[in-house]
DNA sequence: TACTGGATTCACT
DNA sequence: GTGAATCCAGTAA
């Protein structure tokens, strides 16, 4: 895949201030960035007032979810992980969850981040990405396109709807999306 | 202050 | 397929 970041429009905040799965579906496609590093977003999950996300209960970590929309909310996960979200609609809860991304920019360098050679176990699940952009909880609160870049990217040919994954105590939402047949997606 | 569990990943079988 | 690693946020007291 062959995409120049300079020939690409950018998506402005105001894209995120409306329905959370709507914004979860047409990210798929979109570029995101950080440094030297990018990719095209293959595989996202919306997550709402529901009671498997953060925004069910807001808290101060996750009032950000609830106050901003087009902002990046990451959290530390597991003692080991990160995982990147953009919140989305104003004054209502919710953030879309970036699950995995296909790289096209700066791959040496992820491969340093990840200490791996395998391009594709390089950005193919949430706290993979994470360690390969160098994205951490000094980049949460920050407005998109603050220090993490997105662009307009290519318009996938064929999207997939499936069951969350990490379902618990029951529940279960059909809130993520992922590009169909693209090797990249996490599962 | 102490305890619990998690939107994950990786090594091992 | 299974289980360990790991540490922070949230909760209870």
């Amino acid at each position: 895949m062959l995409l120049k970041l300079k020939s690409l429009r950018k998506v402005n905040k105001d894209f995120f201030n409306r329905d959370t799965v709507d914004v979860a579906k047409e990210l798929l496609g979109k570029v995101i960035a950080k440094g030297k590093c990018a990719g095209i977003i293959v595989e996202t999950e919306a997550y709402k007032d529901d009671p498997a996300s953060h925004a069910h209960k807001i808290t101060p970590r996750s009032k950000i979810m609830l106050d901003t929309y087009g902002h990046v909310y990451v959290y530390f996960i597991y003692g080991n992980y990160h995982c990147l979200n953009f919140t989305c609609e104003e004054g209502k809860p919710g953030a879309v969850l970036i699950r995995a991304i296909e790289p096209i920019s700066g791959l040496n360098i992820m491969k340093k981040r990840r200490g791996i050679s395998d391009i594709k176990n390089l950005t193919n699940g949430p706290g993979k990405l994470c360690q390969a952009l160098n994205i951490t909880r000094e980049d949460n609160g920050k407005e998109i396109n603050k220090t993490i870049h997105l662009y307009q990217g290519i318009k996938p040919k064929a999207m997939c709807r499936s069951k969350r994954i990490g379902i618990k105590k029951g529940l279960e939402y059909e809130w993520r999306f992922y590009i169909k047949d693209n090797p990249f997606v996490s599962r």
